[in-house]
DNA sequence: AGACTGATGGAGAACGTTCTACACCCTCCG
DNA sequence: CGGAGGGTGTAGAACGTTCTCCATCAGTCT
């Protein structure tokens, strides 16, 4: 086996050049609502309702209004209308913006959204609760319309909080609310479908490799509980569930490396591991490398989420698809509809999973 | 060679689960300044000069409004912030969710900002330049108090006209201006040290992959631009000119996939492919595989970015690393410096690229 | 003709901050 | 003892919107 060799440089050099001219002149007064009305020759409030096409507006003050706000390049300020009326714009919490899974998310977000007046913004937090937590308070001091929470690690009774204010959907969590709406992907099930596929090709001994649950923020059904109450059951439907084994890992590449090297080191490794997220199979993937072991000859690995990553040509990982994009779209959808107060119910969603068979799971013990 | 199989499924089921209890009661008044101005007994200009820490405020004062907005739980509303003052946001446009590289800038940026009072904001546009051209003005129009623009494909002019109104940092693009900072990879040194990497194994026949410059929005010189430069006056040096060759391709999986087959399909394959970004690299190793050739044994390749994927296992690709973290981080000094009007001329840095050499290239003609 | 409608436009008060003046008090100095 | 001057606090006008009333006006109905 090579050495891994030099992996990453620290330092690199910096060359800084002062430029030659003064430019402090941030001067630049924008176009505010008073100048278009004056230059439409009309009132302030009568331009503000044809910007929100309100009623009691005739087609020619219309038509000389919106003339006038062309003419002029008029942007209405974001930061003005938050102070009485809407902001047009949707925060999402991100806490982990490496995981391909959520750019597809995002994707549906924006797409279903692109036509619309609304703008996406996008909280980028680490995972830590505390950091995820002020993430979110910003955005709510930024006067959001709506918040989408993409398996937020902040506390269950924060999120509650939240949603009272502004218009919340979930994503991820299984634990329903009144107060907020949620999208949800059917992880038990996906579980289920992978134990089952691996039973067909004759494994008997899976294990699962799944980010631990924080019991900490109180949520009861996080995707990962979920994805491990699927794996147990299915496991004793087929009279396995003697020979279960649950690992915890964070679902990076590092801590995909790291249990796998713990459980594939052991003495009865098992001949298929099913994963969380694709991320921790890749390094899973590499621990077998580091081993000596094939894939899928002496393991099978099984990722979650159907990320582009799994089809990339070395990899070819067996996957269990989650429809990512219809997830996000669904998701901005349900938000306007609340943030429009075309709906007053709190909603759920549950999209339900399916396997991707690719080349990395094949029959125990042959090489 | 097996099939690719089935990779993507589209259409999922819904299950829509309406909920039963009424939650319409969106009320819960904010805590206001002037909330914590009448609990402290002073008037709301004390508690925004104590918030702001301006001058002119007893330690008797500063402590009296403190414990009044602790006990209150208040929290200052960043829209109505904006009105007057600051948001204390930065805003940064990113086009590509999905490349790992911006991953590590956005990294860099928030570390450098986490313990500052200032948030990050993401805008995720598309490719499109009116897509970003939008997202920008989006963050404008929320009052950002800085940008950080990544790699825009927005027009030049354009930016500039952002830039003077707000402080603005560019990366990537290494046309300097008087009026935004900028922070820029020497793309074309990087290039040289792949080009003499290659040219020092024995290669002779290299090929570069790299995105079409766009010249669309007037930008001189973008990362692109510089890439082809310096591997054009790399062989050139090398006495190579004769056999350069350069195509374009998206910097994505399948970008890399179509360049990669229509370059290693005909007669004269080059013995080496640079490509301007890792997933594109990733995209000519699927191409190499679906024409039975290996890497490094038939083509040797090279990425740029070094992001993650290039040291998973099953890929170990040879990549430039640009230390994406530290340019991130170097962006939000520069802008937060410029905010703060601590400084008021244009500044540009530069950083030095690093070869790391892992096992994607080799000696030509060696299986 | 007078009263009642419905449709349309405008006045002006919010919204929660910041920030410029200015008022007040104290101390110090002539 | 009067005034200058520095240090602290406050009043109140912005900032750019939205939105609730209210006024106006042209029809329509009695």
């Amino acid at each position: 086996m090579p050495a891994p060799g030099v992996e990453r440089c620290t330092v690199n050099e910096e060359i800084r050049v002062l430029m030659a001219t003064d430019s402090s002149a941030r001067n630049a007064k924008r176009v505010t609502i008073t100048d278009v009305a004056r230059h439409a020759g009309v009132s302030t409030a009568a331009v503000s309702k044809v910007m929100r096409n309100a009623y009691g507006v005739s087609p020619a003050m219309q038509e000389r209004v919106r003339t006038a706000m062309a003419e002029l390049g008029y942007r209405p300020h974001a930061a003005a209308r938050g102070m009485r009326g809407r902001t047009y714009t949707v925060g999402v919490l991100l806490d982990n913006v490496r995981n391909p899974f959520f750019a597809d998310i995002l994707d549906g977000i924006r797409d279903q959204l692109e036509d619309s007046e609304y703008t996406v913004l996008i909280g980028a937090a680490g995972f830590g609760a505390e950091d995820q937590a002020r993430t979110v308070r910003a955005l709510v001091d930024r006067q959001m319309d709506g918040l989408i929470l993409i398996a937020p690690g902040t506390p269950r009774p924060e999120v509650l909080a939240t949603a009272a204010v502004t218009p919340t959907v979930v994503i991820g969590h299984h634990d329903a609310s009144d107060v907020h709406d949620s999208v949800v992907d059917a992880d038990d099930v996906g579980a289920g479908l992978v134990v089952d596929h691996l039973v067909a090709l004759g494994h008997r001994d899976i294990a699962l490799v799944s980010a631990a649950g924080n019991k900490a923020g109180r949520w009861q059904r996080t995707p990962e509980i979920a994805l491990a109450d699927g794996y147990l059951r299915a496991m004793d439907r087929h009279g396995l569930s003697g020979r279960a084994r649950v690992r915890h890992a964070a679902y990076s590449d590092d801590g995909g490396h790291t249990a796998g090297l713990a459980l594939l080191s052991g003495d009865d490794r098992p001949t298929a591991i099913l994963t969380g997220a694709d991320v921790a199979a890749l390094g899973i993937y590499r621990a077998a490398a580091d081993l000596g072991l094939s894939i899928p000859g002496d393991v099978s690995l099984v990722g979650y989420n159907n990320t582009a990553i799994a089809s990339l040509a070395p990899v070819q990982l067996t996957s269990v698809d989650q429809a990512g994009h219809t997830m996000g779209a669904t998701a901005a959808r349900m938000l306007i509809e609340r943030v429009e107060r075309r709906r007053d119910r709190a909603m759920q969603t549950t999209m339900t999973p399916r396997l991707v068979v690719r080349r990395s799971t094949a029959a125990p013990g042959v090489r």
